[in-house]
RNA sequence: CGGGGCGUGGCCCAGUUGGUUCAAGGCGCCUGCUUUGGGAGCAGGAAAUCCCGAGUUCGAAUCUCGGCGCCCCGACCA
């Protein structure tokens, strides 16, 4: 991708009202547009970063036996009745269609999938099913806030499974948890993220949400350091302040954003359903259930919270829009500008051959170096490399690390390969 | 939903005891020249229903009332 027709620029300062770390920076460097509070476009640098985190995903839950559906966001209000939701849950954004038909967006999926199941369920044979989509999630908050960390709009993954029994669930529900892990480890915010228990609702004792450290966070947790997990804040009074693992009184509070939030539903939604299987003895049972959801576009939120410094983005490489950015540095000397153009379009072109994804700031004329490099510094990509007259002096490109800083000279012939 | 803050070209903002020194400055954009290793310089230019509506007044960006929008705190987050 070139910058010069990359129809988004970046701003020279953040936008004035916006206080959370993720909008200043991600509105500046050009990620997100924010169209009304809680809604916003991904720009091309963000929507690269975006699929990133979805793939990922994506794998990680193919890996596990997750079969990718998409299921409609638009949905009737009977399926909503058939579970009390439709009055119960106050975020639904509901509204109704011709001949006043009402309808809800959809906020969660349960009372989708379940009928879907449904469907298609009927045995033992066909147990366990694990479904999933990766999907736009509409919910009316009293308060959209902290830029994409809380939107009416957003998007995340629901993976919904189906069990005999609950001890396969159990198992799931485990294995689970450490391809979540894996996610946010892809992702580059495993050193941050605590497995925590949460409340778990009418038919489980706990659910597990998982938490990033930051202070943009709108949750408290608990952390016992020996165990590597925490309690919310919700819950932490009813188990007496202890680690629920360890029994260790020492736990120590911080601010987190959940990443993440795993739940036994058990039969909270079979049963209004009436979706049951027929078991080996032929006896009817109900199905035991379970849900796994992650917010993508929180992910990345959060990353920005948790990988930045005083200049801009600083991403993890395998989800940074791009791995590396190309500068060129021009030369009012028309002799040498044309070497350096023509040494950075083949760099680019190689890189590109490579199977590298490069951002090349081509832009001439008025543009500057220092702009070049703030904006570089801003988007975030974790390499950088400048080719000047500098450089072309000996034969080679400046490497520089964006997280660590330091840089390199680098022979040309030998870029790709050391990238 | 309660409380607070804010709303002036695309962006950051000055101006708000009402009055041809009020729509200023910076960024960005356009033209020309210059410049090229950390958001460059000079000259010229385009671009603003001063959030919207009503009102007070000879006169409103400025005062009054109503509304809308955004941000922050709180409550809420099945």
């Amino acid at each position: 991708m070139r910058l010069s027709t990359l129809f988004t620029k970046t701003l020279k300062e953040a936008p004035k009202d916006e206080l959370s770390v993720n909008a200043r920076l991600l509105m500046q460097a050009g990620f997100i547009d924010k169209l009304t509070a809680g809604v916003y476009t991904f720009l091309p640098l963000g929507l690269r970063v975006l699929k990133k985190i979805e793939n990922i995903i994506r794998e990680e839950m193919n890996k596990v036996g997750g079969q990718e559906i998409l299921m409609p966001a638009l949905t009737p209000k009977s399926i909503w009745e058939t579970t009390g939701r439709w009055a119960a849950f106050d975020a639904l954004f509901r509204l109704a269609g011709t001949d006043n038909k009402e309808y809800a967006l959809g906020a969660t999926h349960e009372e989708v999938v379940v009928p879907l199941a449904q469907k298609y369920v009927f045995s033992y044979k066909d147990l366990p099913l694990y479904i999933y989509q990766i999907q736009d999630k509409f919910r009316n908050e009293k308060r959209a806030k902290s830029g994409i960390l809380r939107g009416r709009e957003f998007i995340m993954k629901d993976l919904y499974s189906f069990h005999t029994d609950e001890a396969d669930l159990d198992e799931y529900y485990k294995a689970m948890q450490k391809v979540y892990f894996k996610i946010f480890e892809r992702c580059g915010l495993l050193d941050k993220t605590y497995l925590t228990f949460a409340s778990g609702g009418s038919f489980s004792k706990y659910s597990h949400e998982f938490q990033t450290i930051t202070p943009a966070g709108e949750d408290e947790i608990y952390i016992c350091e020996s165990c590597q997990i925490a309690v919310n804040k919700e819950i932490v009074g009813d188990l007496e302040n202890k680690c629920p693992n360890c029994g260790n009184k020492n736990l120590k509070a911080d601010k987190a954003i959940e990443v993440g939030n795993i739940f036994k539903l058990i039969t909270k939604f079979s049963d209004p359903f009436g979706f049951s299987y027929v078991d080996e003895g032929g006896n009817k049972k109900p199905v035991i259930m379970g849900c796994f959801g992650l917010g993508l576009s929180r992910v990345l939120g959060t990353v920005a919270e948790v990988r930045h410094d005083d200049r801009g983005l600083v991403w993890p490489k395998e989800i940074a829009p791009f791995t590396v950015h190309l500068v060129t540095i021009n030369s009012p000397d028309i002799e040498a500008n044309n070497k350096i153009k023509l040494a950075s379009e083949k760099i680019y072109r190689e890189l590109q051959t490579g199977g590298i994804e490069v951002l090349f700031d081509d832009r001439e004329g008025e543009t500057s170096t220092g702009e070049k490099f703030a904006d570089a510094d801003l988007i975030g990509c974790p390499l950088r490399l400048v080719v000047s007259e500098r450089t072309l002096e000996q034969d080679s490109v400046e490497v520089k690390n964006r997280e660590e800083e330091n840089k390199e000279l680098v022979k040309i012939s030998r870029v790709t390969h050391n990238i």
